[in-house]
Formats: structure tokens, sequence, C-alpha cells
DNA sequence: AGAATAAAAGTGAACGTTCGTTCATTTTTA
DNA sequence: TAAAAATGAACGAACGTTCACTTTTATTCT
């Protein structure tokens, strides 16, 4: 038989194919919304078969936020963002992570799903894994009195994360409304400027 | 018969007790998953009568919307906030707009149900109604040229609700991780100090 | 190597439940 | 006394899951 190590087994490739179908049709529908007959048919195979590879519904919900999340790709970004001061360093990180979720419009809709659906029960695993990755960064960061107004490490993780998810959920939630027409365009760099510099003009 | 004037028609008050148990059992559970019997249990009616006040169960969402959404109450807090400098108003209307807030801790999980499970569908009716009222109090505000950076009013309006969202829905995301253990006790005032200033320090 | 064979994966009908909605009927209200 | 509201059984559809069965894959033995 073909060993050719560089393919994935037919397994893997079932498992990939469901996973894949399972997270378009959430990020459409919702989770509740989306049946196994739906999965099943953009996966393409029987009902029944989604059942050899993962135990029910849930599960391949579980599967798709441990191993097919979107901060996977754009914790690294933040990690490894260069700069030679603070404000360098926060604009490159949300310059490349605004690049990379442009890419995956829908990537907060896992979240919300995680909130509306499941009250938030598997997010404790994500932060397991990105915690000891993203702590040091920001430690780094706050250590820094010079450049930065005193905010400890934790709360500095937890509103520039927030600049995005505040960003795109109030872009979700205006669409189509009266208020997105009036919206300017560049609207993100405006809330990394607020994020670096409030909206206050300084008082110097 | 007893027409007190004051008293709510019996009507009135079957559609008040349908929506009230409604709004319960969207905010536990979620749209979907709460079911027209559900509903009609903790309203204290039976199934069928439901339909003698609502034609189905997305109109009972859409009357929550409408008439029992939370920015009711908020939206008169921030128009109405006073301050002598914007940053006055900025802390008193967020500080009002939390207490409220704090009394109605699931307001947030009524705008993720909108987005993931109606897609923003309804947020236009509620656009219409609140920005006539809050465009020229920020607009005002964006005037201030010696106070604020430039930001236009609907910028000033996006990111100033922005920030509460932010702060919920991270909350609601960490809440139980080791992540939530490390946040300090008064995180809002953090972000509203953020927001005013930036987390940078000033240059000058 | 190739045949035998046990395990894994695929199939779609069927099961039991639950869903939103409708309906004929009775009770309450105006 | 006519209209409105309440009732709960009934309907058809859809759900997640299970099941008996077939096909494919992987391993063992000659």
């Amino acid at each position: 038989m073909d060993t050719d190590p560089t393919a994935l087994t037919k397994k893997e490739r079932a498992r990939q194919a469901i996973e894949q179908a399972a997270y378009e049709l959430f990020m459409e529908q919702g989770f509740t919304a989306t049946s196994m007959r739906q999965i099943a048919e953009r996966a393409g195979l029987a009902l029944g078969g989604i059942y050899n590879h993962y135990a029910g519904k849930e599960e391949i919900f579980r599967a798709i936020i441990l191993d097919r999340h979107p901060y996977k790709q754009i914790l690294p970004l933040v990690v490894n963002a260069k700069g030679k001061t603070p404000e360098e360093f926060f604009r490159n990180a949300a310059r490349e992570a605004l690049n990379e979720l442009g890419q995956r419009p829908d990537f907060l809709k896992l979240m919300f799903i995680e909130v509306v659906e499941f009250n938030g029960r598997h997010i404790s695993v994500i932060m397991r894994e990105i915690l000891p990755q993203v702590l040091p960064v920001f430690e780094q960061l706050a250590a820094r009195r010079k450049s930065l107004r005193q905010i400890g490490p934790v709360l500095l993780i937890r509103s520039f994360i927030a600049m995005f998810f505040s960003y795109y959920l109030t872009e979700m939630l205006i669409q189509g409304s009266a208020l997105a027409k009036l919206m300017p365009k560049n609207s993100f760099d405006t809330f990394v400027d607020i994020y670096l510099h409030g909206v206050l003009k300084e008082t110097s």
C-alpha cells in the first residue's frame, strides 16, 4: 500500500473534512442551528460515519476550539511582533493580527457561540495554552514604566485583546444600520490610537 | 367590573408574563435552546395560548429587543450625564452605565444572541431609535477640539460603547480560567482610564 | 508475494424525542 | 352574545443518535 508519509491517512482526512465542514456551518448558522446531517453532507460522508470519529456534536465543537481556532495563527504574530518602543510593538502586533483576522472574518463568532451556547465552558483550555506564551511578553512591556502608564500585565493583555473583540463586535452589530453608513473607513486605526493615547488630548 | 386604569389589562399582563419568561430563558439558555413549552410553563399559560399574543418564537425575541432591551434604561443615563470637561462626562457616563449594567448582568447576552442567531438582523431598529438621541451629544463632545483628540462623533460613540462590550465580553470569556484569578478587582476603572488616556505615557 | 482475516470506516434506514405550530373546543371577557 | 383568550391534544418535520450491515483498510500467515 501507499505509505507516503506526507499524505494524510484516510482517517485523518475524514476528520479534517468533518471539522472543516462543521467549522463553516457553525460560523454560518451557529451551533444549535447546524445539524449533523448538514455536517455529514458537506464533509462528503454519511450521517452515521461521523460517529466513527467523534462521540457527538459537542465533541466536534470542542475539537474545533482546540485545534482549529484562529488564535493558533494569531498568537505567534502578537508574541513575535517587533518594535523598539512599546508603541511600535503594539502597532505592529495590532496590524499583523488584523491582517490575519481580515482573512478569517468569522473568527469572533467562535467566541460568541462559545459564550452564548456553552457559557464559556471551553475557554479555560485555550487560556492554559495562551497564557504561558503571552504573559512574559506583556510582563516585559508592563515593566517599561517610562513608556507605559501603570497598568499590570494581566490587564494589559485583556485590554489589548478586548480592542479586537470590541472592534469586530461593534462591526457586526452595526452592519446594515444607519451608523454603518456614517462610519469612517479605517476605523480600526482609530481604535488602536485610542488604545495607545486615549480619546483625551494630553493636558500638558 | 374592575376598571382601575393603573392596572394592566389581562391581555397586557399575559404579554408581559410571556416576554419576561422568554427573556429569562433566552438569557439562561440562548434562543434556539429555549422551547415554546418552557416559555409557556414559566409564563403560566398553556402552549397554544402564546400564539394568541405572538405570531411565533422570533416575534417574541423581536418584541424583547424592541421594548425590553437594557439600552432603554442605560441610554438616558449616558445622554444625560453631566460633566464640565469631557473627561468628567465620560467618567460619569461610564460609572452610571456600569452601575445599571451591574444590576443586569445578562444584558450583553442579548447582543450575542442577536449576533450568533440572527446575524444582527434586529439591530437597525435599535439604531434608528438610539442615534437621534446620542449623536447630538457626541457631536458636541467631538467638537471640543481643545480637550479631545481628533475623533469623529460616530467613532466616538462606537468606541465608547465598545468599551463596555469589550469589558463584559472578556469578563465572560475568562471567567473560571487562570487569567480570571490574576485579574485585579476594579478592572473596569482601568478600562475607562485606557479609553481616556491610552496605555502610553504622555510623551511631553 | 498473495490469500485469509480481523478491525476500522462507511452507509442510510430506523428510533425515540423534541420542536414550532395548528386546531377544535371550552372558558373568559367586553 | 359575539369576540378574545385559554387549553392541551395532535401534526408534521427535524433533531441527535443508534443500529445492522457492507465496504474498505490493515495485519497475519502460508
